[in-house]
DNA sequence: TTATTTAGTTTATTTAATAAACTTGTTTTA
DNA sequence: TAAAACAAGTTTATTAAATAAACTAAATAA
C-alpha cells in the first residue's frame, strides 16, 4: 500500500537542495546556503551524503582566490527525484487506491 | 522558498497513519499494524507522538476480553496534514514559484 | 498447568539532523 | 606588516528520532 521514501531524499534539507537542482542543473554552496537557510555545516554534510548516493556531483574549484563549490543533479539523482514523488503521492492523495 | 515541513508528520510511519486516518476516520491498531507493516512497538510510539501533537485520539477499551486500541484522526489533525501537504508541493512541483 | 497467543508498552540501540567549533587561506586596516 | 576580520567550507560533538528487541499482562489452547 505505502511505497518506500527514499530516505536520502526524505530530509527536508536534502529534499530543498534536489528540488533547487532539478530546476537549476547547477548551483553554488553559497546559494544553496541562502535559499535552503541552512548553517553551512549541516549543508556540507547533506550535500556529501547526496554525492554518497551519487545523486549530485560535486565539483571544487576556485573564484577569485577563493574556494568554490558547485553541485550539480545527476541523471540517477533526477530519477530517484522523481520516484520519490511518485511515492509520496500514495500518501498525500486522499483518494484510496 | 521552502516552507518548514512539520516534523510530527515528516515521518514515513507518522505519514501513513495519518494517510489511513484521513480517509477512515477510525481505525484500529491492528489494522493500522498490518497496513503499515510496521512492528508493534513502533507503531505504539509513533501513535504517542501523534497523540501528544494532538492529532489523533486514542480510546482504549476491550472487546473479547482483549485490549483495543482505536484511533481517530482530530480536526487539528487534518488541518496539519493539509498544512503539511500544501508545504510539500513547495518542495516537489519543480516548476518554479 | 504450562505453553502459546493477543495486544500492546518499555527499554535499548542505531542512525540521522543539527549546532558548535575548527581549518585554511584571503583581505582589510591600524 | 602584523593583527584582526572575513570567506568558504569541513570536522567533531550533541541532540533527537526511528527502529528493533525485550518485556508485560491477561486470555486461551493443549
Amino acid at each position: 500500500m505505502f511505497k518506500e521514501l527514499d530516505p536520502i531524499l526524505h530530509s527536508q534539507l536534502r529534499l530543498s537542495v534536489m528540488s533547487l537542482l532539478i530546476s537549476l542543473e547547477s548551483a553554488e554552496f553559497s546559494y544553496l546556503l541562502e535559499q535552503t537557510k541552512a548553517s553551512k555545516g549541516n549543508l556540507s554534510i547533506q550535500l556529501n551524503k547526496l554525492k554518497d548516493a551519487g545523486y549530485i556531483k560535486i565539483r571544487k574549484s576556485f573564484r577569485n582566490n577563493y574556494p568554490l563549490t558547485t553541485c550539480k543533479i545527476t541523471q540517477k539523482g533526477i530519477q530517484a527525484f522523481e520516484n520519490y514523488v511518485e511515492a509520496l503521492s500514495g500518501y498525500i492523495n486522499k483518494e484510496k487506491k
